[in-house]
DNA sequence: CGGCGTTTTGAGAGAGCTCAACATCGGTGG
DNA sequence: CCACCGATGTTGAGCTCTCTCAAAACGCCG
């Protein structure tokens, strides 16, 4: 879904693709920066260890995000990558990158953008987390995610991914939809939901 | 505390300061794009509205933040801001931008690394939000926002804002310090706190 | 068919929210 | 100088909602 176009046919070419066993490091703290790098499968952890050696986890990304974007822009890795649970990753160097970016102003700009977009999209998953009530949550979630008639809502993944994104037990996200469902504010159906009607607050 | 080194004297140069009372618009989804903005004071909100009238909040921007940066690499704004108390605000020309951008590698370098940052600043804050305790969503947020002694965390703003960030209302948070300064965890001092010891688990 | 993951419903407990009262502090104006 | 006001900080008590744990139905795939 998001923005590729500043993935030109060069970076991608320079891209090196590897393998990760649960817990092994992809890089640590402080490590020279290679480069961005992009989830293909499994889970990698962002995370720091303070100096009593607890691990605090920054993020957990999945297949298709990319991670390490800021290393682009600095010599060192600014924390821990350890994968989850066995994974796949490819790293686009940054030398590459930067070249690339160099010698091409629209790839550069399609970068910037590509982050515009996740920060906007980020400030939304938080705004969206400040909503205590499961319910107004998933409303919330449903009233930015329509396609384009405004009433359908593509489900991507299972309900269970969805309650993670929501921030939902997945019981508690089976228990809302229901529901609004028998409320008919909502359809369910295959792969989507139908937004029927405006809530009654 | 966010990197500025993006914005040049070219573009200060540029910036249009504009005030807004209360419920006045900055702009509306659609409009053409005029360029992004700081907020000096006040608070705006960013929104869509659905086809049945109702306002869906996207963000809610304060003081030193800065709005529709992916407007600069689009010909409209992608959603309405709307002032929700009497605000000023300092527009910064999308023209004047691009165009310090084109003459300044370094300075278009610097504003795609603060988005970079701020992406992961906003990944880790969906992070923490993931955590449902309060007494673990304190301490993640104080284990990553120590000072350089590791011990310090700095309380800018009120604890009504910090509860805010954390997601906790304020009664929540003062309780949850109240347990961990007791418990010997924490000290409380003037404008920070010290982090005494590590958690029991 | 059997096993695994998702979906679904039930019952209970606990954590945080809500409402309420009060203390504290800084500013403001008479 | 003091009374007053608003915002922050603090503690109490009760309640609601979600989480947790449990169990079962369902669908898919080997």
């Amino acid at each position: 879904m998001p923005d590729q176009s500043w993935l030109t046919p060069a970076i991608r070419r320079a891209a090196i693709a590897r393998t990760l066993t649960t817990g092994e490091p992809l890089f640590r703290l402080g490590d020279k920066s290679a480069g961005l790098c992009e989830i293909v499968s499994g889970r990698v952890r962002l995370a720091r260890v303070d100096r009593t050696g607890h691990e605090t986890v920054l993020h957990v990304a999945g297949p298709g995000e990319t991670i390490a974007e800021a290393s682009l822009f600095s010599p060192h890795y600014q924390c821990d990558a350890i994968a989850s649970t066995h994974a796949v990753v490819r790293i686009y160097p940054k030398a590459a990158i930067l070249a690339a970016f160099e010698a091409d102003r629209k790839a550069a700009q399609a970068f910037t953008a590509m982050l515009a977009h996740q920060v906007m999209d980020l400030r939304t998953r938080v705004e969206r987390r400040n909503i205590r009530s499961a319910r107004e949550r998933v409303r919330h979630y449903f009233a930015l995610n329509t396609g384009a008639d405004g009433r359908t809502v593509g489900l991507h993944g299972t309900l269970k991914d969805l309650a993670n994104e929501l921030g939902l037990t997945h019981e508690a996200l089976y228990r809302t939809l229901a529901v609004l469902e028998r409320s008919g504010e909502i359809r369910k159906e295959e792969g989507h939901i139908v937004l029927l009607r405006a809530p009654k607050i």
